[in-house]
DNA sequence: TCAGGTTCGGTTACTATATAACGCAGGTGC
DNA sequence: GCACCTGCGTTATATAGTAACCGAACCTGA
């Protein structure tokens, strides 16, 4: 299980481009945004809101549930985090530390996907495009018209496969 | 909102389907379980687990939380109804009536999708090759091995956008 | 006929996830 | 000052899901 950010320094800097993207749209990082933010990235397993909030608690003594579920609430119409539902748990978006300019972000062009590992719990955000256009066409096709994909798959990674966790549960003879 | 199943008849018919299938697995479709699917058959939307207990409880006063999850849990493992994880809720699978004899079920073939309707509620599922194909293609481009996937979207369904549901939060001016 | 197993479900208590509602502090505009 | 807004602390509650224990019903092999 990698981190999502390496150093401190990373860190600093993808919560500042953070803190720049939301100043563009007009809303506001507040310390209280940072410190969640910084607790979800800090990992690439996504968190419950429950584990966050004790992580919080370290920071804010004074932290309750509305207080991380305001922040992340921000912080998923930010597009910075996003949310797994099978886990009912919080990720950082890959792109959050990315301030690539312009206002779109890659959710509202063509959607994501998440790969779970029953392994090691890390958890792989995708942006493919046939995904994305599969589904669009599908539903187009039956008169649907989509607003927002959830697209989750569970399963085990290139590096569990390797070190032979998933062999256990993929290849059963 | 459509019904799942239009009539008495047709209700009964799905659920010796069902009854069937279950025996053909060693399992058993008792009245308990029974019920428990035909409530979740009886609507195209999909429903919670308390909104199905309260529903259970006009047949079985004394039932439970336990009473309701343990009849889904057998549901879910028999393929006979999914979970929409979006909205932590359970809706019949549209094979879920159909005896088509051999063992293997549409979800283990390929997969399924929902389109979730923002306006009346109901929810299709899908069975689309394509949608199942790319998601395995983008796993195996990255060295991942699926074992299961949710592919759930939230948009209007043709019916709504007809009478103009879709278009007042579909075409913002 | 009785001891052992298994399946099923009733019952109690509990954990986990999420939200409602109230209120205050600080800033902004006038 | 006053009205208004955003952000967040605080309390209480709603919704979703499980653990653990128990007994009834039903086999199955002494
Ligand atoms: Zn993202
Ligand atoms: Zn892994
Ligand atoms: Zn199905
Ligand atoms: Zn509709």
């Amino acid at each position: 299980m990698a981190a999502g950010q390496g150093s401190a320094t990373e860190m600093t800097r993808a919560l500042d481009a953070a803190a720049a993207r939301c100043l563009r749209s007009g809303a506001q990082l507040t310390e209280l945004r940072r410190q969640v933010l910084a607790l979800v990235l800090e990992t690439d397993q996504p968190l419950g809101a429950y584990a966050l909030l004790d992580k919080l608690k370290a920071q804010r003594p004074g932290a309750a549930p509305p207080t991380v579920y305001r922040a992340l609430d921000f912080l998923l119409e930010q597009g910075l985090i996003h949310k797994v539902e099978r886990l009912n748990a919080f990720i950082g978006c890959v792109e959050a530390g990315h301030d690539h300019g312009h206002g779109h972000d890659h959710a509202h062009e063509h959607g994501h996907q998440f790969l779970i590992c029953g392994g090691c719990g890390a958890t792989i955000e995708l942006s493919d495009h046939a995904v994305a256009h599969a589904l669009a066409d599908a539903a187009r096709r039956v008169g649907f018209q989509l607003r927002k994909t959830t697209v989750e798959a569970e399963g085990f990674c290139a590096a569990c496969l390797a070190s032979g966790a998933g062999a256990a549960a993929g290849a059963p003879a």
